[in-house]
DNA sequence: CGCGGAATGGGTCGCTAGGCCCACGGCAGC
DNA sequence: GCTGCCGTGGGCCTAGCGACCCATTCCGCG
C-alpha cells in the first residue's frame, strides 16, 4: 500500500487523480492539499510514501514541497511537460516528474517507482519504458500475488478477527513463532506496518472470502 | 461480535441457520458440525462465545457436547420442543433452549442472552418475555448504536488503516492517552479485544464510507 | 547437483498495546 | 443544583507485538 499526498490548486485534477488512484489496490491517497505551504503543515499528521505536487501553484508552489519535504520522494507533475522543466525538477531534488496529460498507468507507475527508490521520467519522456514496463504490472495485487498459501491462510484469518498470535498458531497447528515469521514476511509484502492494516488489506484485496 | 459453532446433523437447516446469523452484524457462525463428537473435535482450533447443538443426532448427540465443553455457554435446540426436554437439557447444564422453530429474533436472542451469561428458555416458552426485549434490540449494531462521536472518528481512521496510537493521536490533536481511553472504550461496546478486531468491525458497520 | 524459496522453528530486544485504577471540566437532562 | 455522560488527561504494569538476527528441512527448478 503506497500512501501519497497530492498538492494542487487545480482542485478538479487533484480529486480526479485521487480517486482514479484510489482505485488501485495498492495505491491510496491519503491527503489533498491546494498549496505547498498547506502540504507542509498537514503532512506531518498523516504519514504518506510518495509527494505528488504540482510546480506552480498560488501560496506556495511545488519548490517550497522540494525543499521542505526530506524521507519523502516527491513526484512533480505540470500542466505543459518540457525537457526543461524536467531537469529543472531533477535539479531541485524531485524524484519524478510527469504531465497531467499522462495516462493513469504512467502516473501509476511512476508513483510506484519512486515509492521503490527509482527515478522517473527525469531526463526525458523517453528511455522510461522499462520503468514502465516493470511498475505497471502491480496493478492489481501489489505484493499479494507473492504471497505464498501459508500467508493468504494466515491474512484470511486476520480478516476474520482472529489477530492474537496464539490463536493463529492453534488454527495452522505451527508454533507462536512461526506466525510471527509470516506476519512479518506478509507486512513486507503488503508495505504495511501492523496486523491491522494487513488485514485492511486482506479484506480489500478478498482474501476473506474464500471457501468456509 | 458473538462467535457461534453449531452442531446439527440437519445440514440444510445448520446452512441456513448460519447464513441467516452472518447476516447479523453481532453474530458470525465460525463453525459448522454434523455430530456432537466432531464439534468437540474442531472446537478447540476455532474458539466461539456460544455452541448450539441439537440433541439427537448420530455419532455424538447433544449431552455429548454438554459434557465434553465446560468453558464456553451451550444452547440446545430440538425439533419438537417440549417441557420435558427444556428441563432434560436444564440439568444436563445447557445455557439455553429453542425450538426449530422458533424465529430467527428468538434465536439471536438465545444466542446473545447466553453470551451474557444469562439463561434462556430453560424452564419454559413462557417467562422470557424480559430477556426476549433485551436481547433482541442490538440486532444491529451491537454496540455500534451507543458509540459516541469521536469514538466513531477514531474508528473511521482505524479502518483506513492508521492504527498506530501516536498517528490517531495526531489525527485528532488529542493525546496518545486519550486515543487509548477512546479505544479501550470502543473495544468493550463492539465486544472486541484489539484494534484489528475493532478496525474489522468498522468496515463491516459501514463506519470507513463516511465523508472524505 | 546445487540453488533458492517456502515453511518450520529459535532467540533477543525495545516499544507498544491493552487492562485497570483515577481525575477534571463541560454540558445536558431532570 | 445535582447527576450522569462525554471528552480530555494522568500513571502503572504486563503481555504481546514487531524488528532483527539466525538455523533447518523440504521441494522444485534449472
Amino acid at each position: 500500500m503506497i500512501r501519497v499526498w497530492i498538492a494542487d490548486d487545480h482542485t478538479l485534477f487533484a480529486q480526479g487523480l485521487s480517486r482514479a488512484l484510489d482505485n488501485l489496490p495498492d495505491i491510496r491517497v491519503v491527503g489533498i492539499a491546494a498549496s505547498g505551504s498547506e502540504l507542509l503543515e498537514q503532512i506531518g499528521s498523516q504519514p504518506a510514501e510518495v509527494v505528488i505536487t504540482d510546480l506552480e501553484m498560488p501560496g506556495g508552489g511545488g519548490s517550497a514541497v522540494l525543499e521542505g519535504i526530506e524521507d519523502t520522494p516527491v513526484i512533480v507533475v505540470t500542466m505543459h511537460a518540457s525537457d526543461e522543466q524536467r531537469k529543472a525538477a531533477a535539479r531541485a531534488g524531485a524524484a519524478g516528474f510527469f504531465s497531467k496529460s499522462a495516462p493513469l498507468t504512467t502516473i501509476a507507475a511512476a508513483i510506484r517507482a519512486v515509492a521503490a527508490g527509482e527515478r522517473f521520467d527525469l531526463e526525458s519522456e523517453e528511455g522510461n519504458e522499462e520503468l514502465l514496463e516493470r511498475y505497471s504490472k502491480p496493478q492489481l495485487d501489489p505484493g499479494a500475488a507473492s504471497l505464498t498459501e501459508r500467508e493468504k491462510e494466515i491474512l484470511k484469518y486476520l480478516a476474520k478477527g482472529v489477530s492474537a498470535t496464539d490463536e493463529l498458531a492453534e488454527l495452522l497447528f505451527i508454533s507462536q513463532k512461526t506466525v510471527k515469521n509470516h506476519l512479518a514476511s506478509i507486512f513486507q509484502k503488503l508495505a504495511v506496518s501492523d496486523r491491522t492494516q494487513a488485514a485492511i488489506e486482506a479484506i480489500r484485496l478478498g482474501l476473506a472470502d474464500d471457501d468456509e
